[in-house]
DNA sequence: TGAAATGTTGGGGCG
DNA sequence: ACGCCCCAACATTTC
């Protein structure tokens, strides 16, 4: 008697690819035909369905994966509606598979969706698996003396430095053939991609998929990482690694970057203390899976609870200044024109911005993570949030609130010779590195020289930093009044 | 992963 | 030679 053909089927999510993917793994290594599928189902992702930007990488990397999966004589089976459970049950019963499989996401409405499904299908007799493909360490693997959950990210990382290393990465076996699926959805039925030419310039910086993810990774390693520590602070050089989208959609395994990024040879103390310094880079994003976690309120709540009662100014006129890169600080418009031209930000600049978002302007961090989502092709809810809380000192080891960055300073330390400035804010290009930071201060003579007019082809600064500063820690001070 | 305000120190100009 | 003042440079405190 023949043995009968055991079917699988992988549930890809944000684990878009075939290295180092534990439950692709599993199903090859367990079942005789995979077959692999991809669920747009938008509206299960509570508050934060993806923006617009990231709908972008998504269509071009489902691309990417779906020629990977052919190389392996399968195909990506994609599929849309508005419930997971529905279509992964159409599916099984159409594949006469027996066993579902995914990676794990962290997100909380998609927990309590993938534990529905998984006591649901587990109850009916289908094998049903989840993975890590996306961390280090599981969030409720990490924990204090106490048995609680970190909120500082020191102690984090000294514990974290105390456990076993993450497992080596396993690449899928070579001759694993993947299955031809039948009756999915053309790409480009999820329409993904904007209907305005927005996001046109965004491959010039951009390549979605598991080997633009391996390429970006390659060099970083070769040109950036051993001289990451200093270079990384400078947004007009490649200093940083750029993987982010990459990282988020899962075509880059973190183990694998983890281990890679351990395994070079670092020859000086400086060397050293870079690869160092950005594997703490990488700790931190687990740290913001950790408190996604332990805290799944903090995308739209303040992790520190006073600050339910800051006095957040609201004004859409200033708000829609900051998004368009108009506020008349160089470095803030700078990098907000890089974001909406490119859909990535340096993240120095992503810090300055924020801190005019939230301490000169007083507009609410949630408002600045809401614009985040929608135009960064490295949106990931976990680190938005905790960047914007981390931003708006109401959350996990948050900057003091009184820390509040000078844009003018920052210009000047960070993006000394303008290359940064210039390149984003043309109107300002031919303003001397003396003023370019500061052309409210220009004698009119540079300005004019410069074909800079000040209130007509480049705004004046929305608000006086010194002012705004004060403005800002007074209401802080009110804030801690008021709750106390 | 700040910046401003305030305090301290020490060298040099000068009477 | 000495004390005084100025102020840059650095350190510390405060927001």
């Amino acid at each position: 008697m023949s043995k009968q053909s055991r079917k699988a089927l992988v549930w890809l999510r944000n684990d878009l690819r075939l290295d180092d993917n534990p439950a692709l793994n599993f199903a090859c290594e367990n079942y005789d035909e995979v077959f692999v599928a991809y669920l747009y189902v938008p509206r299960e992702e509570g508050d934060w369905a993806p923006g617009a930007a990231s709908k972008w990488w998504l269509h071009h990397s489902l691309k990417a994966l779906s020629e990977r999966i052919a190389e392996r004589g399968g195909s990506l089976g994609v599929f849309s509606g508005d419930s997971s459970e529905k279509i992964l049950r159409r599916l099984l019963r159409d594949t006469q598979a027996t066993g579902v499989f995914w990676n794990r996401r962290y997100e909380f409405h998609v927990r309590a969706r993938d534990e529905q499904i998984k006591r649901g299908l587990g109850a009916e007799g289908f094998e049903v698996m989840s993975f890590n493909a996306q961390l280090l360490w599981e969030p409720w693997e990490v924990s204090t003396g106490e048995g609680k959950p970190y909120q500082v990210f020191t102690p984090f990382w000294k514990k974290v430095s105390t456990l076993d290393a993450p497992s080596r990465p396993r690449a899928l076996s070579r001759g694993a053939r993947l299955a031809r699926f039948e009756g999915g959805l053309e790409l480009e039925d999820l329409n993904l991609l904007p209907k305005l030419s927005w996001a046109s310039e965004f491959s010039e910086e951009s390549s979605p998929g598991e080997l633009g993810g391996a390429r970006a990774l390659q060099s970083f390693l070769k040109n950036a990482l051993l001289s990451y520590k200093g270079g990384r602070d400078v947004p007009s050089q490649r200093g940083t690694s750029r993987i982010s989208p990459h990282l988020h959609f899962g075509e880059l395994s973190i183990r694998k970057v983890w281990h890679l990024v351990s395994d070079v040879e670092a020859k000086t103390p400086a060397a050293r203390e870079s690869r160092e310094t950005y594997l703490k880079e990488l700790a931190w994003r687990e740290f913001a899976y950790h408190i996604l976690f332990h805290f799944p309120e903090t995308p739209t709540r303040p992790l520190r609870e006073a600050f339910s009662a800051f006095p957040w100014r609201t004004s859409h006129k200033e708000l829609s200044a900051w998004k368009k890169g108009l506020t008349g600080y160089p470095i803030v418009d700078a990098g907000m024109r890089e974001l909406w031209r490119t859909g990535y930000m340096h993240n120095r600049v992503r810090m300055i911005v924020a801190s005019f978002l939230v301490k000169d302007l007083r507009i609410s961090w949630l408002e600045g993570a809401k614009w985040f989502w929608d135009t960064l092709l490295d949106a990931d809810l976990a680190s938005n949030t905790l960047g914007w809380q981390w931003a708006g000192g109401c959350g996990a080891d948050a900057a003091p609130y009184f820390r509040v960055f000078n844009p003018t300073l920052q210009g000047e330390k960070f993006d000394a010779d303008a290359d940064y400035v210039r390149r984003w804010v043309p109107e300002l290009s031919r303003l001397s590195t003396k003023w370019i930071h500061r052309p409210w201060e220009a004698p009119p003579r540079a300005l004019a020289d410069a074909g800079v007019m000040l209130g007509k082809n480049y705004p004046l600064p929305m608000v006086d930093h010194k002012k705004a500063r004060s403005e800002a820690l007074a209401a802080f001070s009110a804030m801690r009044g008021s709750s106390s």
